[in-house]
DNA sequence: GACGTTGGATTACATGTGTAATATTTTATG
DNA sequence: CATAAAATATTACACATGTAATCCAACGTC
């Protein structure tokens, strides 16, 4: 299991598009987050750079452009996130948290029953 | 509904002996972080000047001690943050999401039936 | 009342982050 | 080939954060 790197707020934009696809050149990065942020392209260069630094993602040289691609998996990533999350706030996984976040959720029919599902299987064990 | 400041991690942790319990003087917070964080007093008290800079956290004189407390909310902390978390990494609350936190969950019956409820709840709208 | 002790206030300093601008290298074009 | 265009690399800079140390003021003690 290695450690995946410390992903700020800015860079996981970045990291979600490369999970959607990739590889990518700065540019389509730039093109992909127009839409979601307003940020220079020179101010996502220096994400993916930073990025790259720090081994969440890594280019391949294509003629003069790189071609980048996320280095690291986005399941690992988020299962960090929501760990480092859960401690910091309720010092673990709680009922009254899962209660929250059930009642933000917009959910379709089929979601409910797949998640009840769950809840059901885990009455079992 | 005012807004809540952005909370680093270290700081979480005095936010929550706060909450637990208040007011406290700046030693009695550092004695009650001293099993969880190994800090230097003098880091803890950082911590807390922070805060009340912050606005998240106020004081009162009593001689030339202070009594810390919180000025903000333990739920809406942790919405906010519940929902930073999950704009960062989800982009919003998903099905996956939830199934990934139910997955991992100690869950008690009672627990599952409440959130089950939940669900049903949902279901009718 | 001088003095040490104990808290609070101020200062420190490296690294991370948001947000770019400038500089340099490579490439396509005239 | 010279030069403009485009891409990458380097540099910038303020504010946040982790992690304290030092300075100063009030209080109790002799």
């Amino acid at each position: 299991m290695k450690k995946v790197p410390r992903i700020s707020e800015s860079e996981w934009m970045v990291m979600r598009v490369l999970w959607e696809r990739s590889p990518l050149t700065a540019n389509e990065v730039v093109e992909r987050l127009s839409s979601k942020a307003r940020w220079k392209p020179k101010t996502v260069k220096t994400l993916i750079d930073r990025l790259v630094k720090k081994g969440a993602v890594k280019f391949e040289k294509e003629g003069r452009r790189h071609k980048y691609y996320p280095a690291i998996g986005r399941d690992e990533c988020i299962a960090t996130e929501r760990q480092s999350f859960l401690r910091r706030v309720y010092g673990g996984i709680t009922k009254p948290m899962l209660a929250a976040f059930l009642e933000d959720a917009e959910l379709s029919a089929d979601d409910i029953a797949e998640l009840k599902e769950i809840l059901e299987q885990k009455a079992e064990e």
